[in-house]
DNA sequence: AAAAATAAATCGTTGAACAATCTTGACAGA
DNA sequence: TCTGTCAAGATTGTTCAACGATTTATTTTT
């Protein structure tokens, strides 16, 4: 446990959790969260709840209707093309742009490594997560807080839009030698041909995910 | 007056206020603010206060400490550096991928021709903001929400930074003509020109910001 | 003058309250 | 049966008052 329990402040605690049950699937998109009945559940005030569902608001797997309460964000078609737009600005710039000396590039190989193991042991929950940690990295490495923690966020939404698709497996395992592979190319300086590999990259993994996606009736 | 008090909730209207308070440099950067005396006068309670503070910290232009309070965010040259860092990752694909008939080039040519009148008007803060709006129509060229959102923050911070910055002429008016070349190369189809030209554009603001501020002490 | 102890101010969080708004369901009329 | 009205109930929007915890300022002690 890294618990720290009293280092931050309330509401971004409970932004955290309520986070983790969105991703974990214990919320639903759509699902209306109850001002009352949510706080008594997590032994919190209502105005502290407010609190952290505005920071979640911002971040978007919250959607605020005035009068009306807060819901879960569904995901659609649309936002999940947004996101696949704004990750092959991010991501395939931010790779072509890199320097293979980079601090990040340790991150990437060690996430290929948890990915390779975790695939291993058939923990397909493990090596999405590796992939997420690989892309994250990628970002990374355009050297910007702000940019990092932009694609923190869609990240997470991301990871909402993939907890309504079954069958990881077929979702993030045969994107664990892909992601080798870009990674091999940025070490040998090869930047270009990266970026361009992580393009068809994430243009297959888009179709991928809008199919599944589609597949369940939106 | 563009009004519509009672459409949003209290929070993010607060926090608007807030955010031209920050912008027309009536709160001072490093300045605390108290949720006490703020709180009555704006006239309202603490707790949707501290709702609107949320809100703004997210976004940047408030640092929280806790159990200290919340501050003005005081730019910083590595502040800078990070988001024109950003904005040359983020405008220069935009434009580089548009196509010339897209809706947002409307907008870019309308904060081109604001922009001229302005200059003609010497009012310079108001090249300022089409200046402003022009990037923004340029980011609105990669057709992503998210990607859009995400600017404006970034754009807030910038202003923010600007504030502090005196000769607001210096610091626009010579951008009104690059602009127009930008667009006219966009125009013309030459998105790879235009691009090129942008980047160096931003470089070239990016010195000058940072000459700006470095010469005001720290 | 430095350190320790004390007091004052401010934040963090809670619970209760009430107005404004939305939802529900009964009910009357066509 | 369908439709519109209207009151009752539930939920959010916002405020207020309170109190423990932490920080800041002040005073006392060494």
């Amino acid at each position: 446990m890294t618990k720290q329990d009293t280092a931050l402040t309330l509401a971004p605690r409970l932004a955290e959790k309520i986070r983790d049950m969105l991703i974990a699937g214990r919320l639903k998109p759509g699902q209306r969260l109850s001002e009352a009945s949510l706080s008594s559940d997590l032994d919190v005030s209502r105005n502290s709840l407010r609190e952290a569902f505005r920071l979640l608001t911002t971040e978007g797997l919250l959607r605020h209707e005035p009068n009306r309460g807060v819901f879960v964000s569904t995901p659609s078609m649309a936002s999940i093309i947004d996101i696949y737009r704004v990750r092959r600005l991010i991501e395939c710039r931010a790779l072509e742009q890199a320097y293979p000396q980079h601090p990040a590039v340790a991150r990437m190989r060690a996430s290929v490594e948890k990915a390779l193991e975790c695939r291993e042991a058939s923990d397909w929950v493990g090596v999405g997560s590796a992939n997420m940690a690989f892309h994250a990295a990628i970002v990374d490495l355009a050297d910007s807080a702000r940019l990092s923690a932009f694609y923190g966020q869609i990240a997470a939404e991301l990871r909402l839009s993939f907890g309504l698709l079954e069958d990881p497996e077929f979702l993030h395992a045969p994107y664990v030698d892909m992601n080798a592979a870009i990674l091999a190319q940025l070490e040998e300086g090869k930047t270009s041909e990266a970026a361009a590999a992580l393009e068809s990259y994430l243009s297959r993994s888009e179709r991928t995910v809008l199919a599944a996606f589609s597949r369940l009736g939106h």
